[in-house]
DNA sequence: TTCGTTAGCGTAATATCATTACATTTTATT
DNA sequence: AATAAAATGTAATGATATTACGCTAACGAA
């Protein structure tokens, strides 16, 4: 069975984070452009705004970063951009946070599985496609077919847990 | 390995759903004199309409119900009850669908694994310990702790799949 | 290039989900 | 009965998300 991936770690204390950010607006530039699909100003700087911490962030919280460094947006204009980027698999959501994250693989697409600290709301994404493969067959026994995965685990990264 | 268990399958169309509520009532009544909890009148009916139906229920969804059964309820009292019930493990909060399903097996603590469907919005709960195990190994690889999962996959269910 | 169509965005209103704060009532304990 | 703790009533508000409608920019066909 492949190893477990490990999409984004938790992120050291001190590490360049504009790079961070420029990979992924990279990357989603080099998708869209293959895929046909229009990344603009608007949803470009919303996924910047995503990726302005290594964990969730919340609907609202990337509306006000936009009225400070754009004009002024309204919610529904912040929405729409994310959907486009979820779709597009450049972001992910956390369901459980009702937050939105960025995707540091969005090449390939998949259902993200996170690790979310209670503590700082930092969170890892990784992928292992074992435990897809065991929901699939579990679904499958109850004649259940999955179309889409919410994995989601609550606990202490490892700069919290050592406190 | 141990076995997946089916904690709630989809539910077939005729099956006599009354029984399925008082029994669920019965197992809460139980675990609630064992443990020192009370299990009020309010509680008691709040566990009685998520059990309405084999599928996750929204608060306000409950909420409605209360009103029409009851007297006047106001949101509150429903998320007072609705988390008291989550606390002693009676009912299951999915977060993919901010809705509430009860547990057809409370005495074995657990987080809900859960297979939900698009279409008619049934949902079956099972448990596969092995994926727990899967995700703290990865968890532990990252040096992450886990506290507690959510795992809800989206699809059809079998009579919604062979439509 | 111009026309017609579609995709993106501006704006306001509203819907949906959840919590806080404080008063009152019920229950358990002494 | 007196006290304390738990549960509930009530109102207000906060947080998250969607709908509706109109305008403009981008795109493709003629
Ligand atoms: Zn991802
Ligand atoms: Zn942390
Ligand atoms: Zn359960
Ligand atoms: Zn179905």
């Amino acid at each position: 069975m492949a190893a477990t991936r490990v999409i984004s770690d938790f992120s050291s204390k001190k590490h360049n984070h504009k790079s961070c950010v420029k990979s992924a607006v990279k990357k989603a530039e080099s998708i869209c452009i293959d895929r046909g699909m229009r990344l603009t100003r608007l949803r470009r700087k919303i996924l910047e705004l995503v990726w302005s911490r290594h964990g969730p962030l919340g609907a609202y919280d990337i509306l006000q970063l936009m009225n400070k460094e754009e004009g002024k947006v309204l919610p529904n204009t912040v929405y729409r951009g994310l959907d486009f980027l979820i779709e597009a698999g450049l972001i992910h959501r956390l369901d459980s946070m009702n937050a939105f994250m960025g995707c540091a693989d969005p090449v390939s697409r998949h259902s993200g599985q996170f690790l979310i600290c209670r503590s700082c709301e930092s969170a890892a994404e990784i992928h292992d496609a074992g435990i897809e493969q065991t929901l699939g067959r579990d679904a499958k026994r109850v004649g259940f077919s999955v179309e889409q995965q919410t994995i989601e685990v609550l606990g202490l990264c490892p700069s919290c847990s050592s406190d």
